[in-house]
DNA sequence: CGGAGGCTTGACATATATCAACGGTAGTGG
DNA sequence: CCACTACCGTTGATATATGTCAAGCCTCCG
């Protein structure tokens, strides 16, 4: 491995940092350091692992950011989620002992990997290490919940509402802050994350344009009104309480141009 | 109340049985016995917890069925999950601190809680039981996975021919079988999982009995051509070696590979 | 026997996918 | 540095699937 351009590396894994700054004592993350595996950042397209392989390590992104896909019967790959930085994935594969989807860069990216068994050794001797990987398994499910609340009970402004805005609480500085967001990803996979086609996706990016919600040009967006777009999203339990804002429906949206732009159908009966 | 015919209850918590039949060692049972309550049967439409209240234990279905909902901005509940005899639901609490998310019992059910930090404290002493816990919540996530790519990337019959199956395939004896399954809930509540109006659903129903697919009436379902139907809900892709995965979309992917064993699942605690 | 809710079906509205074309942008190679 | 080429994003016209509204029947339960 190969070290390109460590971008800000205090820690040998970034994230090692983020998952346990405090809570692990120093010995733990000595041995997490010497167990981490620093990959050399890799370009776009570039596969990490792929569905079927023998399950060996979990990973984290260190920079850049990875989607993660499941290959259709027809031979698509349907875009199951994306990580950032900080972000572990590979965890699906603990359960099935080989990956169940493939990991592919949406950009230059280094990740690190940690090696299960190696991993679970260490966790065997550090209980706050084994609360932590706990902790971490359950935000997974929660984020999956949330997505499947969105994806399940909402329409095509929503459900982009509910991932434009989980991107922008999950991607760190400087690449995202309270007003904008840089997208590391296509609108075809950004779409299609959430079930859209890449037309529909652009369409409804136009819709936020023109309601004065984002403003938008290439991956750059700037969010213009957070509160009605969370309106929008509505339904999604955040899983950071800090972020949780009232339900403040401003829904009183102008019903003009054929938009339903504030609270869509809900699949409701 | 607790008139219910106990099945074949030889442990306090059928559920733990399931879980480890001779993974974990006898003594390990033992103290796992000890921390599980059990509790009393209730009927259709009982609240086991509800979303916000304090986390303190995770939960198992021992007779009957529950679902997962989210409460709407708007106040309706989006269906999550559903949870059956053997599956834990709950675990989403553990990252929140507070469950995230509402359980309601489908029909009369029986559950047991295990109080997680005395869950923690066993687990602390024993490898094994830890192995088993990471194991459950990496085969939630699993089946978080598979639900998103079916609802992300397909049509209503897809997603329909999808819940079915992973109904069956998860649904004990009697309830289940290579041919038949009894849905413990509404067509509303099984469209609502996966993003349809209950009308939408029936429907759907009435194309697959037209089509020779299955033949339902009322919650009672006969498979009458799994081959099919698998094709239609392709898009839980068998992990397989090699990337080149599509065989042929009559869902040949046959009895080994065909489904992803998860045992107990939670989507949504 | 009566009422309530669940299921089904129909007619209609509309959101979204599909097909198609075009313009912009960025990366590539001259 | 410029031109070229892909790809990405956008937009339009059209088809279709699904949600919505509405009504009726059946089943279960009281």
């Amino acid at each position: 491995m190969d070290n390109d351009n460590p971008p800000s590396e205090s820690s040998p894994c970034l994230v090692l940092d983020a998952v346990s700054p405090a809570v692990l004592g120093a010995s733990v993350m000595d041995r997490l350091r010497q167990l981490a595996t620093q990959h050399a950042s890799v370009p776009a397209g570039t596969t990490l692992y792929r569905q079927g392989e023998p399950f060996q390590a979990i990973y984290a992104v260190r920079v850049g950011a990875v989607k993660t896909v499941v290959n259709d019967a027809a031979g698509d790959g349907q875009v199951l989620s994306f990580r950032l930085p900080g972000e572990f994935f590979g965890l699906t594969a603990i359960h099935a002992g080989h990956y169940v989807n493939t990991a592919i860069a949406l950009e230059r990216t280094a990740v690190c990997s940690l090696s299960f068994p190696a991993l679970s050794r260490v966790a065997d001797e550090h209980p706050a290490l084994r609360r932590q990987l706990m902790r971490l398994m359950s935000g997974v499910i929660l984020n999956e919940q949330d997505a499947h609340a969105a994806l399940a009970g909402h329409a095509a402004p929503a459900r982009l509402a509910f991932i434009l805005l989980a991107l922008r609480r999950r991607m760190p500085e400087p690449e995202a802050s309270a007003e904008t967001l840089r997208l590391p990803m296509s609108r075809a996979d950004l779409g299609q994350s959430v079930g859209l086609t890449p037309e529909t996706t652009s369409r409804v990016f136009g819709q936020f344009r023109r309601h004065g919600l984002i403003h938008a040009s290439g991956r750059r967006v700037r969010f213009l009104d957070t509160v009605r777009l969370q309106a929008m999203a509505a339904s999604i339990s955040p899983a950071a309480p800090s972020r949780q804002v009232p339900q403040n429906v401003a829904g009183t949206t102008s019903a003009n141009d054929g938009g339903r732009c504030s609270q869509a159908a809900d699949g409701g009966g």
